[in-house]
DNA sequence: TTTTGTTGTTAATAACTTGTTAATGCCAGT
DNA sequence: ACTGGCATTAACAAGTTATTAACAACAAAA
């Protein structure tokens, strides 16, 4: 869960060059969105949230240039990699006016963009505390799946590691029957007859913990699994 | 009073272009510290603060590469452009692995260099932060981090480097489970096992400083981190 | 030398697993 | 519908293993 893969926005017209990058670059644990012109590039820039922009200069519709200066008003942050055909000293300069971090000539070794894509995502500040700010309600109780903590009652109680996993896995379902296997399966990795005692074990503690809140409920459906209750209303 | 001159350290034998370089960098508002040699360069980096590393590659007494880790070894984050005479891809890659966040090729045009370096700079977290005095109050304690002080009822304990490091992270992100995973590879650069039996010792001996206030616990998060807890009414 | 950080050792502890017994639900045969 | 048998589940206890605490010894650096 700390690996975000960084996102990374591509204006390539040239399709072949194009896929090739995304295919390079996502397997090198980018997630990358090509766009094969400069309006499609500002428009996948304005609805989605990108870490990285990797811009070729000349486009279709909107140059690469213009489309830096789109974005940088959008965001005065974002770094940006321009890819040019020729090696123009004034093409370089008018990069780096627009808040360039680097560029790379065309035709340009895969490897070499690949470092220069890892030297600029270092320096993204790492967003992890967004991330880490989660707190999911399940009936009276907090849950903070990465502090591992159970609130009610301004009283925090601290739980396992796989506590909390077992729990987030039937709060992510709540109100729907989890097999057993698909438990199993997603969260010891594997599926026999011993893990399915230890799941049960953990599932008597989290009712334990859940027992200080009356509505929720984690009923058993036999043979099957498990459904956690949080509709009062619901269950029989 | 925002801008604090960027401080730069130039790793150059060849004296005339370090001079050179030195002087186009002044007027452009840097301040230079132009070293002749490996070892200079890294006694001058222990007793000054810059914040980005100019590095020949080819350099006396001690190349840029093996300068660039004992760097890296006092500072994970500052960034590294290294110039190199050859453009031979080895080259690069060793630099990339490094950390550079460029490299450039000489001859080289001086004004590409400054884009570059513009560039970086641009990147650079406001110094103004973690220089300017400030002093954390965590529970009773005062604790002046750039001084790596402890102050409570007007007694002072000077505590080391890493364990200031350790608090820091720690009260950073108080109330909240620290992985050792995070905190490893932000303050050593790695996480292996041995590291974390240093954690171990460094976490022992800050419980120890802040055993003078009974309401500051640090809790482990048995196989995952810890927490610092300076809010009495959490913890179990 | 003195300080700082790392590695080693041992004991203690927490998490998870396995074991035991009792309770419960399902279903077949009456 | 009732009943007995069997598999599943609940609850708790005991066992196993890896993690952690605390301290000491060591190594590296200042």
């Amino acid at each position: 869960m700390n690996k975000e893969r960084v996102k990374i926005l591509l204006a390539e017209d040239d399709l072949n060059l194009g896929v090739l990058l995304v295919d390079y670059l996502e397997t090198e644990g980018f997630d990358v969105k090509l766009c094969k012109d400069g309006e499609l590039a500002l428009k996948a820039f304005q609805s989605n949230h990108f870490s990285l922009c990797l811009l070729d200069v000349m486009l279709p519709k909107m140059d690469g240039f213009t489309l830096a200066k789109e974005i940088r008003m959008k965001d005065k942050n974002i770094p940006f990699i321009f890819i040019t055909a020729k090696s123009l000293k004034e093409d370089k300069l008018k990069g780096y006016d627009l808040g360039a971090d680097d560029y790379i000539t065309k035709p340009f070794d895969e490897e070499e963009l690949l470092w220069k894509i890892k030297a600029i995502a270092r320096r993204i500040p790492s967003e992890k505390k967004e991330i880490r700010e989660e707190i999911i309600s399940i009936g009276r109780f907090a849950f903070d799946f990465n502090n591992q903590s159970l609130m009610i009652e301004n009283k925090i109680k601290r739980i396992t590691e796989k506590e909390s996993e077992v729990l987030k896995y039937l709060n992510d379902n709540r109100n729907k029957v989890v097999k057993r296997e698909d438990l199993l399966k997603d969260l010891w990795g594997e599926n026999d007859y011993f893990l399915g005692r230890s799941l049960d074990v953990f599932i008597t503690k989290i009712r334990k913990y859940l027992k200080e809140d009356p509505d929720l409920k984690i009923e058993n459906v036999f043979g099957v699994g498990f459904i956690l209750n949080t509709d009062s209303t619901s269950g029989k």
